[in-house]
DNA sequence: TCGAAATTGGGAATCACTCTTACTTTGATG
DNA sequence: CATCAAAGTAAGAGTGATTCCCAATTTCGA
């Protein structure tokens, strides 16, 4: 069992963290956990329920809202207008950022080396301390044309 | 009429890019970004609705619209669900990142030095690259809570 | 195993936003 | 300075993503 798995068991973390938020591991709630491990990159609900058939729509929102506030899934905000979802960082367990393309709303992930991000959040925190504003987390999302709309 | 003025005439510079998209810079619009002026940091449509209660619902949407195809304003994306308009940084001259609180909804403004944006510009084109992914723009959000609701 | 509590899912309801349409304003041109 | 076509206005209908409702089903602890 070891402690430091690149592919940890993301079922177990998810089990566990819905438990804490007074939740259950339900079936449904698994199929969209391995759906968003097999698509990888943010997803809209619509696109998560076509490459599951077995998903119902309704359920599927409502599934995601859960997961999402048990630190599961994150939501993600693009300018398109469906919400779209990926596994959480807590959970993948790596910070990254995102690539939206503003031509046909796919969003990539990609990340920046460990040192820049040091300093990104060094000037963050500067910020965040003259606004007197908590910071939680941040974003870092680049708007763009990607390379099959280019 | 100096070149470098702190406020140079928002007026004339939105009144031009009209122009240049084939619109004119009627009085509602001219009201929209006095409105926008005025009050300083994203707002969502029903805001400035309020704001300025001659403006009419659905010609604030269409306005704002077409505001933002000129260059004029700028939609900001935020995880609550109304759209928010500000001034485009081509019009205030300056570029700035959000401070979004998770709490109530509200974002504010805030600068980074620009010695700092240098290089995350650096950054995030050699990302960017590595991706065949053309860059636009980028957003920087931070998510938190700010002073009221902290 | 049993029962209470959680979950499911199909369809109705909601609500931010956009479209339609008939009317008004604007400004270039003669 | 009168005309009129293009541009703009605004009230309300329409749209579509998301949420709500609730009866039927599943799950888990005792």
């Amino acid at each position: 069992m070891p402690t430091d798995d690149p592919k940890p068991d993301t079922h177990q973390l998810a089990a566990d963290s819905l438990k804490a938020h007074g939740h259950r591991y339900s079936s449904a709630r698994r199929r969209i956990v391995e759906a968003l491990l097999r698509i990888d990159g943010p997803v809209t609900i619509p696109q998560l329920v076509e490459a599951d058939d077995s998903l119902a729509l309704s359920s599927a929102y409502r599934n995601l809202s859960v997961l999402e506030e048990s630190g599961v899934a994150t939501r993600v905000v693009t300018p398109d207008d469906h919400a779209r979802f990926e596994l959480a960082e807590r959970v993948t367990r790596r910070h990254h950022h995102h690539m939206i393309c503003t031509d046909c709303g796919d969003v990539l992930d990609f990340e920046l080396p460990e040192s820049f991000e040091d300093s990104l959040d060094r000037e963050l925190h500067q910020a965040g301390r003259s606004a007197t504003f908590t910071i939680d987390r941040h974003h870092l999302d680049l708007l763009g044309t990607c390379s099959d709309c280019g």
